[in-house]
DNA sequence: TTGAAAGCGGTACCAG
DNA sequence: CTGGTACCGCTTTCAA
């Protein structure tokens, strides 16, 4: 038993031949312009039916060189996806991206070919945007090099990107996660236990993701009227063993921390002087705790899955109406208790 | 400011005309096939210098469509990807699969509308027709419908599936793992070890994989001139307490499961009976074992990463060929040490 | 209503 | 060597 020609996908005139009808009918039945071109029931039926028995499929290429839909959904992550996934970073949201994308008919393609060849992709190559074959596309990760995202934005190429990033001239339409608020949010609970003096602990990064948590935190700060020495507040990263000394030594009660990691060492810093939590000093994280560590964090949850979601729902909106200002959508993170923030207590009596 | 309009960049035409020479010649220059199409090097240059001026990128729809290719391979699993990546057990195949469409400049899609779904738009969506979206297809997973997989073949789809399939009437391209040559392997180990009288664990399960260990295995045995007496062997699955108090009672010093599972199950009887593995019995598994079980046992491994590459490996090679009859490949599968192998004891001194 | 035909941007074959 | 030209598969007028 030999199988029919190779490799070769059947073409609209195949379908055309089948259903005994023109290829631009068959053209209309499936761009399906109701309006501009009314078509038998018959007729319809006819081509439909041959469609589906020689299971044909337009060609995206084709169609893109014509400037219609493919109904395929890129994802270009910066990193590659599956050794991350592993760890949870990506797979939330690729899961949320796929789950939509199935539920509103698209396919994704997931924009692989990128690669610089250093583990590191870029969105152009040799000058080419590959992400055109798709209608448009979700973007993750961490991007090296925002001017691919704002030439990506001045092509006035369709995509949505999965967290905040700041471009100049540019307005990059993402789907943030309000850690702005959640941080207001944290500092509110701690306020409400009663702790007045704070320490924030911050990492030595400098994207928006972090701008946002520090923002947040400053408002809160200033708007309860909380009191704040650390020099993570101003502006220095990491955390130093003379500063968990002086953290004993002070009046700090509450201690919010950008990273499970940095609290964690505080955790064992504090624990190594005889300092428990929450008993005596309270810790908040404004990142998701992925448990396995010493402590059940009083955190923050990024909703990831439902970014993916939205982050689709969005794009196709952008695709629906592409005169439509490219907006920002900021979800709520919702603060997840933990067994890290307890009453302040006083801490010199 | 506003992104710009799209569809204004400059074709080959353009670039031709400004290097005043003919479009097809800024072509062969493109292609760059210096043996094919010479150019003189004066032409040479002044179309680099137009295209440079211009700003000139090859349309990369064009080129597909000319060429007959998207650039996209298809992945297929049967049921959603991403839950089932977190179980590990599509992950590794996808790792290597990203990894060597990246390496070779095809990007992926995703098949996972194997949904219900009753709409009109359905009608495009249903099962593998999508799949022709792509240049071909690596298909995975465990709930094959075999009579899709006969209809891919007859269509003359390409597409590699991982793992053995027999299609009556159909050669399906596959790349398996060497299950057969590896149990050959665990039994030698065995025997080398001193083992003679063999104990066979099977699984009530009927596919190619597991047919592939069990013709491995009465290969062994009658190469090798062992004995076995076991249910298993005979082609009944399970195991129950009789066979235990069998092997207990019995010359079998060597026992050889199909899975983990069973060994489990068997280690716990043996030691219920006072029986140790490996002093008395020694335990041979005939799948990954991925640990976190009561033993490391001695077993085979799967090379998950390295059949993925080899999957799209082969895939390109049909497609660079279509032609070319659609033979299988099998893929070594190492053999682990474990701690359950050890000498054969006289069982009744 | 429907089919013929003109491209979209490139590639590649084929006479000059 | 080179330019002309026939497609690739699809969308979209435009007549019939």
């Amino acid at each position: 038993m030999t199988p029919k020609r190779r490799g070769q996908a059947p073409r609209q005139s195949d379908v055309a031949r089948l259903a005994g009808v023109s290829q631009s009918a068959v053209s209309r039945v499936i761009s399906g312009d109701v309006d501009t071109a009314r078509i038998p029931e018959e007729t319809r039926r006819r081509v439909l039916a041959a469609i589906k028995e020689l299971g044909y499929v337009p060609n995206p290429s084709a169609r893109n060189l014509r400037n219609k839909r493919n109904m395929l959904i890129g994802v270009h992550t910066f990193e590659a996806v599956f050794p991350h996934a592993r760890d949870n970073f990506y797979f939330d949201f690729l899961l949320g991206i796929e789950e939509r994308a199935e539920e509103t008919g698209f396919d994704l393609v997931l924009f692989t070919s990128t690669g610089a060849g250093d583990g590191r992709r870029r969105v152009y190559r040799d000058g080419t945007n590959r992400l055109n074959l798709a209608d448009g596309s979700v973007l993750l990760g961490v991007s090296t090099d925002r001017a691919e995202l704002a030439r990506l934005w001045a092509d006035g190429y369709p995509f949505v990107h999965i967290g905040r990033r700041e471009v100049p001239g540019a307005e990059i339409p993402c789907v943030i996660p309000d850690y702005r608020s959640a941080t207001n949010g944290i500092v509110d609970k701690l306020a409400g236990h009663g702790h007045r003096h704070f320490a924030y602990l911050r990492e030595p990064k400098e994207m928006e993701p972090y701008a946002d948590r520090r923002h947040g935190y400053r408002e809160a700060v200033e708007r309860l009227g909380l009191t704040d020495r650390s020099p993570g507040f101003r502006g220095e990263s990491e955390l130093t063993d003379d500063w968990i000394d002086e953290i004993v030594r002070g009046e700090e009660t509450a201690v919010v921390s950008e990273s499970v990691r940095l609290a964690e060492q505080l955790f064992q810093g504090l624990a190594a002087r005889g300092v428990r939590v929450p008993e005596d000093v309270s810790v908040a994280v404004l990142e998701a705790d992925w448990g396995g560590t010493s402590a059940q964090w009083d955190s923050l949850e990024i909703p990831r899955l439902a970014i993916g979601r939205i982050a689709v729902d969005r794009l196709i909106e952008m695709l629906d109406d592409p005169d439509q200002p490219a907006t920002s959508l900021l979800v709520p993170c919702p603060i997840v208790p933990g067994t890290t923030i307890a009453a302040a207590r006083q801490r010199r009596p």
